[in-house]
DNA sequence: CTGTTAGCGCCTTCAC
DNA sequence: GTGAAGGCGCTAACAG
């Protein structure tokens, strides 16, 4: 392994004149420069990113925090934001569980994207204490080293509610995320709003975790007595699958007998049949915000808080 | 940013006793260990990753290089990448894009699993000699520092043909993947040797990309002059679906004018109508079965390049 | 059992 | 423009 020290000797050279030539300091003249630029490449120099973190202070990578990969969610989402850092010469890794919070508390990153509920609000607000700096994806946090980047999920789920409401029904199911997720309560407040414009609405809240089967499950308890055409505004797409699921078997028909808005727009919204009605985001655009905005933190310039638009898709299951 | 010197200085005794305590040295009495953990604990003492990288020269990080993000198909095989190797203390960080090689040149991370065609082999034999560890998913490399943990593409190309064989077809179409692919290669090649024992049956090759509108242009391609009933074997089950995309407005019936299998057993498959037959294997356990393969290389036992099993998964499609 | 000390590889003031 | 020297935070001999 060709170190600093390697290609100085070979050049008959200082090594600060190889760190200058290196790093592009006018210190050093055009010739050498070139020369020593030569040697290092044949030499196969590479530098040591330890021993420059331990000066420098900085790794530039940065880490994204995710609960779980997998899901064709995470391809742009991450896209967006690998594409906004790299222009900036940072690097991106996308780390999961929470073993992997020690990357950002030893300084293996520079600064953290968090989207994993796996880090408390307590933990976030302690690293920022000691100026680590984070984009927050799924929660509302007051700290001059945090920025937020957030789903517009009030105005989402108004307009799910606003579709499901053109139906006459006497009831909406809404299917909830696990307690505590952040996405999820905001959704649960756009419905009740929504809902004041229709009194004669009655909501009936059911529990989910986002996943698959939970959705399954909302639907075998809300068809247990089922009575009646019904809405069901499921809080993201993959547990109104579980719906489909459910239902497959089943004599009551989607779109006519019940009608069902998801949350996410996800590939498979798309192949279901009917087509799942769902709200839909940019989520490359989510994630090149969230990096953009973390980047002005790293700056030190100022960052505010932001929100991603999102719009309604209406498919034959609405 | 309490160091180890400002908790020694706070014991009253040397840094290196600090040390000591604090990686479990027995040179240390367990009682001044237990007083000086608890003033570092108190003190918010944390470890800087860069300071130790650069004496212990290793990071207890391993990376996975992927092509892209996103897919169900990454969701397991990266948890059995990362339960396996959190068993031994390290942790997994994925990474994606030419730029982030350097994380494995740097030194940032032990070892490396690469997923990725942007590595080309010279670069990855290369790092091998520099003794660098890695494990490959997606080629064959002879090196003592690289094994590789690869798909049963050839069973599993043979058990897809066998399956469209059992119906009286004279054209089958091999959708492939993009020239360069090791997968696409390897399923080829399996498709021949099979279709051996059914010299009656024409191959067509047609060039696909592993993503769905490629399947949906091999579908174009293909149906432009049909005359009777052909199989199709996709090298994937997202051009498949590019098939199933293609087919939706027209008059050929899926297991019935054109019999289909597919490879991956994505979550997809199983919706599509018919369910779509396709070549299982656990990634989950592919991903496992990498990572502890890395560790043996990391630890220098024995590692052998090892073979992920595929079964056929038969639905109504074929 | 604890303290002293010499680096790890690189960057960066300082003199020259 | 170039070289010498110190130090980043931590580990690991080697003494005591």
């Amino acid at each position: 392994m060709a170190g600093i020290k390697d290609i100085a000797k070979e050049a008959g050279v200082s090594i600060s004149t190889v760190s200058y030539a290196l790093n592009g300091s006018p210190k050093v003249t055009e010739e050498t420069r070139s020369r020593i630029l030569a040697i290092a490449d044949r030499l196969g120099y590479v530098p040591n990113a330890a021993a420059r973190m331990l000066k420098v202070k900085q790794t530039k990578i940065i880490g994204v925090f995710l609960a779980d990969y997998g899901g064709y969610f995470y391809g742009p989402l991450l896209r967006g934001m690998r594409q906004a850092l790299n222009e900036k010469g940072y690097e991106l890794i996308a780390c999961s569980g929470v073993q992997s919070h020690r990357l950002l508390l030893e300084k293996v990153i520079d600064g953290g994207i968090i989207l994993d509920q796996a880090f408390t609000d307590e933990e976030l607000l302690n690293y920022a204490d000691k100026s680590y700096k984070i984009v927050v994806l799924d929660r509302e946090l007051v700290h001059e080293n945090i920025k937020g980047v957030l789903l517009d999920n009030i105005t989402g789920a108004r307009l799910a509610v606003r579709k499901l409401t053109e139906h006459k029904v006497n009831k909406l199911y809404a299917v909830t995320g696990p307690v505590g997720s952040y996405d999820s309560k905001k959704r649960m407040e756009g419905v009740r709003e929504e809902l004041q414009s229709f009194p004669n609405v009655e909501l009936v809240e059911v529990q989910g975790d986002f996943l698959k089967d939970s959705g399954e499950e909302a639907a075998r308890q809300i068809f247990a007595n089922y009575r009646e055409p019904i809405a069901i505004f499921c809080f993201n797409d993959e547990m109104a699958v579980g719906i489909y699921r459910y239902l497959q078997d089943k004599e009551y028909e989607i779109g006519k007998d019940v009608f069902l808005v998801g949350f996410d727009n996800i590939e498979l919204a798309q192949y279901m049949v009917p087509r799942l009605s769902t709200i839909s985001y940019s989520s490359y655009e989510w994630g090149s915000m969230a990096a953009h905005n973390l980047l002005k933190l790293l700056a030190n310039e100022p960052a505010e808080n932001e929100q991603v638009e999102v719009t309604i898709t209406v498919g034959g299951s609405s």
